[in-house]
DNA sequence: GCAGTTTATATGAATATTCATACAATAGCA
DNA sequence: TGCTATTGTATGAATATTCATATAAACTGC
């Protein structure tokens, strides 16, 4: 990969970033979900990741920190990631000693996750941190759009839930 | 990877999903958000894929749709990945002729991506695609809850803006 | 103009994700 | 019961992302 050759430029106009013009995606709800969950959640990662989890560790954690046991598949929809990436990280999060694995009592091809004693006792000081860290996203936000922000993505959430879920 | 032995299994309670119980998750801030934005943004992927492109070369399109140049890091700011995943999907979409590069006026180390007219063309049809997807999902959610959203969106943003940018 | 520092991009190696598919178990139904 | 279709997870190969670092250009203070 070079640099590219200078004759090979008409140069359209150069601009600032931000930009002056307002381009599509500064007012595209896709778009401004995507930046605005990027940007909470990056805030929140360097937290996990000074606790030695990854990003998607945190997140299975934290879905099973209630105490229920979730099949792979059920794991995959609620971190957004793929079957198979499932499988995987649960097996590598497995090795670790942080969750527990067996199999589905009505289902035996069901492959039912829950913490390990251990995970439990890892994830409970990054819920905290979890909390305190939303806590100030929000206060930093007025109690009223706080309130109302959830209760809108509660709502766009439910609406869009699919009934046949997405394989990711 | 194999199947756990059943007898490692101390069962913990199953839970159905949806669960009965509230997890943390489900009201938790940046998960909300991060859900809502999958759901959203999978709902257009189908139609970005079915116009041959990848979601990340789409974001970059569509970021480069206002006509403007951007740099290759001002580029993963926007798509929100990181500058050597940028630099290598620039040069696929280089290779595939959807943008032009040149080296930065004042600063010959940058390198500078625009569309090309190819890209231009191609993304005209999506960005109309994206638009009606867009008036969708805001009309089956009330005027009033939409332009809520946005603003309360948009003021997220503009306050957890880092002075300097994450690197990714 | 010159060392030392910082910044923008590129690149190779390591890692993670995804696709396609295989396998196993279940479900439906004749 | 047997047959076929469907569903849940695992797995190997292909791809993409990321980390660490290299390189080159620009800045800084002298």
């Amino acid at each position: 990969m070079r640099k590219p050759t200078a004759s090979a430029a008409p140069a359209p106009e150069p601009q600032p970033y931000p930009p002056k013009r307002l381009e599509f995606v500064d007012d595209y709800l896709a778009y401004l979900l995507a930046r605005a969950s990027h940007l909470i959640s990056s805030e929140f990662h360097r937290e996990v990741e000074a606790s030695g989890l990854t990003v998607p560790e945190w997140r299975v954690l934290a879905s099973l920190a209630g105490g229920a046991q979730r099949t792979v598949g059920e794991l995959a929809d609620i971190v957004l990631s793929k079957q198979p990436t499932v499988t995987k990280l649960i097996a590598r999060m497995h090795e670790q000693g942080w969750v527990e694995r067996s199999i589905g009592l009505t289902d035996r091809r069901q492959a039912l996750v829950a913490l390990s004693p251990v995970g439990r006792q890892r994830v409970q000081a990054l819920l905290r941190r979890a909390r305190g860290h939303e806590a100030r996203v929000l206060s930093s936000f007025g109690a009223s759009d706080s309130v109302q922000l959830k209760a809108i993505l509660k709502k766009l959430i439910s609406l869009h839930a699919p009934a046949k879920p997405a394989t990711d």
